[in-house]
DNA sequence: AGAGTAGCCTGTAAGC
DNA sequence: TGCTTACAGGCTACTC
């Protein structure tokens, strides 16, 4: 699933692909009456259309494109399914495409979208859609201090604290399971109740886990067309190094004991019992 | 106010 | 073999 290491990867992709580069056409599909969030598509189309992208930035898990003229932002948000090619004009349609922005260079855009989960907005401040996310895990700022400061008063499991993204941006339920097995944190632990030991593992948990998963592009599962994809394509390579999430059953990398799976906050869950004790 | 959960979606896998 | 059901999960809206 699209989470913080997946779609910074992307927004690392898009810096190098098509900065300066020109919107000439969009294509929205006709079956997706949520994708566009907040203006009508053809308001949509007349301001992107003449458009320079002149910065790619990520907020949690939020592409943000700068648009030149004073013309605003426009926000992606993948959400399950979402992935975003960038593909030459009459390259073979993708199936499930939701969206093509073509460019002045013969290539396109297309964001491809099984679930039609995906959302879009144009802005003039992208507060006005990220208010309420909470610090970016990756940020020199984002302390322990912070940390501590998210969990506060949060009676939760510290799983479903981790998925919340008003508490902290970013973290999905493969990188929540990644970031809890490295601290050897219980995920039905109260987030409150974690000690300043705790809580400095956890710290750490999480940054390993984003940047693990940063250094391999990405984690691609399974084979289907659900799984993320880079901007070319590609898949990524996390999944093949990944400690906890879906290797229910095989040992644990540090203990040998067997990975277990459990609800937490309705979300299946994977643990070692034994690197990390309720 | 914080916590828990149904619903949005659709393909895949499991179960009968 | 073929049909039905459960499941995956980011996020919002809703209830308690």
């Amino acid at each position: 699933m699209p989470e913080l290491p997946e779609v910074e990867t992307l927004r690392r992709d898009l810096e190098r692909s098509i900065l300066g580069r020109m919107a000439t056409e969009i294509w929205i599909a006709p079956d997706v009456p949520r994708l566009v969030q907040g203006l009508a598509p053809e308001e949509l189309r007349q301001r992107l259309i003449g458009a320079r992208f002149q910065g790619v930035q990520r907020r949690g898990k939020l592409l943000i494109f700068l648009l030149s003229d004073g013309r605003g932002y426009l926000l992606l948000h993948r959400r399950m399914s979402g992935n975003l090619l960038h593909r030459r004009n009459g390259a073979p349609a993708d199936p499930y495409t939701r969206f093509v922005l073509s460019l002045d260079d013969d290539s396109e855009l297309r964001f491809v979208d099984l679930r039609k989960f995906g959302r879009l907005w144009l802005v003039d401040d992208p507060t006005e859609v990220t208010a309420d996310l909470g610090p970016e895990p990756l940020e020199e700022t984002f302390t322990i201090e912070t940390l501590a400061e998210a969990l506060r008063r949060r009676q939760a499991p510290i799983k479903a604290v981790l998925l919340d993204q008003t508490a902290i941006a970013g973290l999905g339920n493969l990188y929540a399971d990644e970031a809890l097995h490295l601290a050897g944190l219980h995920p039905r632990r109260p987030a409150a109740g974690l000690t300043l030991d705790e809580l400095g593992r956890l710290h750490r948990g999480i940054r390993e886990a984003l940047a693990e998963g940063l250094h391999d592009r990405g984690s691609s599962l399974g084979t289907s067309l659900r799984d993320h994809i880079n901007l070319d394509g590609s898949p990524g390579e996390h999944q093949h190094h990944v400690h906890a999430f879906r290797r229910t059953g095989q040992p644990c990398l540090r203990c040998g004991t067997a990975i277990e799976r459990i609800k937490v906050g309705g979300r299946s869950t994977h643990l070692c019992p034994h690197c990390q004790p309720a």
